[in-house]
DNA sequence: GAGTACTACTTGACATTGTCAAGAGGAAGG
DNA sequence: CCTTCCTCTTGACAATGTCAAGTAGTACTC
């Protein structure tokens, strides 16, 4: 069992990480213990330390990529071909349900002050800045505020919320039992999601930021 | 230190329950431990387990502790004499957005699937129905739905996701550093629930809701 | 009024956890 | 060959969740 030459080098770093994800994604933050992720990646109790300062570094390094994966989804938004032609906001809501729904690990270390770790490492803080940022680029560009008023802000928030909640509601909350099946629950959150751009629309068109075509 | 006889019968529950809350509430729920609790309840590190099973126990409690509140706070809105009239969803915006910084140690729990408790523990999971019926009606008595039908559904969906995205955010989310002090934060919350609860009377008057005065 | 049952805890024990300290083996450079 | 990193491993310790067993009080029966 053991490795190739070309895997050893930083492996298992990314082997501790992906242990670690996988351990969240199916039995929450809670219960990650340093030590099932070290058996996890086959490595001793004590290999993680030697990556990770402690149980609270794994947390941060999880954030840090999220953040950065975050960042790259809202930059991708509208900068590929797939413009949604129907509503500015939904590309949006979409994408971060998407990215929801794709790295659930990440997802729900990120949103969690206690364990995020974003006060104490400087580099998981700047990687979540950044997503900010390009959040309200992605605003600007899809719904057409100036990206740096008050009121530009405002929106920009109040996406994020309206993104965020229904992320973290049909991910963690205690909607699935109300909900039936997978498919049904996509549906809802489909439905959701067109609600809440077309009410972005409204607002947009009377604030006159887009286009009267949407 | 003894305490008088009154205080007695079922006091260390609520004692062991408010101490488990003032530790979320300071530390986060990562780090509530049995014994801990136990100690500032001032009592040995087993009586907790006399009124709770286990620590997932104490949890469950403090979901079903929230979801009966949560679902009392819908209840009061619009029913008592403070009827926001420049909005129909902007009360209860501000009521969910108080609701969660009044119960942090609740709410920090009650949204999470994997430590709430709500699957395992069928009294927890019957408190968070009923929270979810008082929304429904909040909606229909607020923005004037019919209460059943597939889009009352999805407009309360819709609201919920808004009002939750924007408690999680700036409760535990990365964005106490963007914000200057609490009374900034607390000044942009209300411009986002502003222009959100304006966006609904939009919504509202296009689907024929609500009265034209909003 | 002795015995029995029950409630509300306490004490003790054990496996497991996070983490500190000290190694151990190999590669790289001199 | 010796030293110095780098990448891990082994060992130890206090703290934690929880099981098992005990104990003081109260209530109720006969």
């Amino acid at each position: 069992m053991k490795t190739t030459p070309q895997e050893q080098h930083g492996d298992v770093r990314r082997l501790v990480l992906d242990a670690a994800i996988s351990l969240i994604e199916s039995d929450g933050a809670e219960s990650l213990s340093m030590r099932e992720v070290a058996r996890r990646a086959g490595v001793s109790h004590q290999a993680p330390y030697h990556y990770f300062k402690d149980r609270s570094g794994i947390f941060a390094a999880i954030s840090q990529e999220g953040f950065a994966a975050l960042a790259h989804a809202f930059r991708q938004v509208q900068t590929d071909g797939t413009l949604d032609t129907t509503s500015p906001a939904k590309a949006g809501f979409a994408a971060y349900l998407r990215f929801a729904r794709e790295h659930v690990g990440h997802f729900r270390v990120m949103f969690r002050a206690d364990i995020s770790g974003l006060s104490s490492h400087p580099e998981a803080h700047e990687c979540a800045e950044d997503a900010f940022t390009e959040l309200l680029n992605m605003v600007a560009r899809t719904v057409g505020h100036s990206a740096d008023t008050q009121d530009a802000l405002t929106f920009a928030l109040m996406l994020w919320s309206q993104a965020h909640g229904l992320a973290t509601l049909f991910l963690d909350g205690p909607l699935e039992s109300r909900m039936g099946s997978r498919l049904e629950t996509e549906k809802q959150v489909d439905a959701v999601i067109e609600l809440a751009a077309h009410m972005v629309s409204l607002e947009a068109r009377e604030q006159g930021l887009i286009p009267a075509q949407y």
